[in-house]
DNA sequence: AGAAATTATATGACTTGTCACGAATTATTT
DNA sequence: AAATAATTCGTGACAAGTCATATAATTTCT
């Protein structure tokens, strides 16, 4: 680290430093850092993958639901959930069958394997969010919050929005 | 939406209104969108990938540099980039060598194509942050970060940390 | 100097996520 | 009632990440 070799040391620092200021680059490092824990806690707890464990943790505090609804609490594509559903349905963590009233839906159910290995994951994952709550307290969780809402907000304006104006701000 | 089919629409209702609270489930989503929004603004500027276009402007801004630095700049692991840059290379976006000083290391420098490529998507992405700029002020952009901050260093804590506390906090 | 540890890179295997499109079903309009 | 529109789900194709492991080169330790 002391040899001179052809690179500018401190531009790179300098770099390093500003973009410690852009969202943009900050979220991929934290959502992937977030995944990775994620992914540890959940091996501790029995194996289950993260799109496994928000669906069994989904159906069973609240019952069966469709494919979209899972979709939509979990804040996913609904073709991550239906690749994922009939290999959960194999393992026995699900059920799955046609909505009679509405023929495109499929409903969801959490079966007696799903239910065993919610009850292994579940003590794990609390510990988590405890300690999270360690080190957050609830008015600074709200702000953070407070903060992806806007950013998420602030995401999803068509791009058109954007590139039409002349003028920012 | 009025035909009552055999799920609880309330209780998936009070779900996702909790679940908004939840960070480890708002990241997730929060970084798609922005992945999202990111490869239309650079769809509109010439077709890069997310990775090619993070690459460029690094080596735009300050010069050559290894493919380490380049990694812990976009706070990324190392292999994204190892995979990423021999494509570029063959587009002529970049060039690489081994470094003289240190065999190990490769040293990758911007090329004609890149400088080119990096013009065509550099001011539809400095729109992007500009009107980022106009939603959140300096202060908040400081907060936020802040809150990354704590979030990812809570994120690094060793697994074996939280399991082997008997009480949380 | 030689052995042991560290570091840089490449690569295989995997997960999470997107978008686009097609087929089936239901809802809405005319 | 028929035509049109919207919604649900499945699937192919892809991007962006991770981790683990191997190899080569450099550093550090004894």
């Amino acid at each position: 680290m002391s040899k001179p070799t052809e690179r500018d040391i401190a531009g790179i620092r300098a770099r390093q430093a500003r973009e410690d200021y852009n969202l943009f680059s900050r979220l991929p490092a934290v959502y992937a850092a977030s995944r990775s824990q994620g992914q540890k806690f959940l091996q501790k707890g029995g194996g289950l993958s993260i799109v496994e464990w928000r669906t069994l943790w989904d159906l069973h505090e609240v019952g069966p639901m469709t494919i979209r609804d899972l979709a939509t609490i979990q804040r996913a594509d609904h073709s991550l959930l239906s690749r994922a559903l009939p290999e959960m349905r194999r393992k026995g963590f699900v059920t799955m069958r046609r909505d009679v009233q509405d023929g495109r839906q499929t409903i969801v159910e959490i079966a007696e394997a799903g239910r065993a290995a919610y009850e292994r994951a579940a003590p794990v994952m609390a510990r988590r969010r405890a300690a999270l709550h360690g080190v957050f307290s609830e008015e600074e969780i709200a702000a953070f919050v407070g903060y992806l809402d806007r950013m998420e907000e602030f995401l999803r304006i068509p791009i058109e929005e954007f590139l039409k104006e002349d003028t920012v701000e």
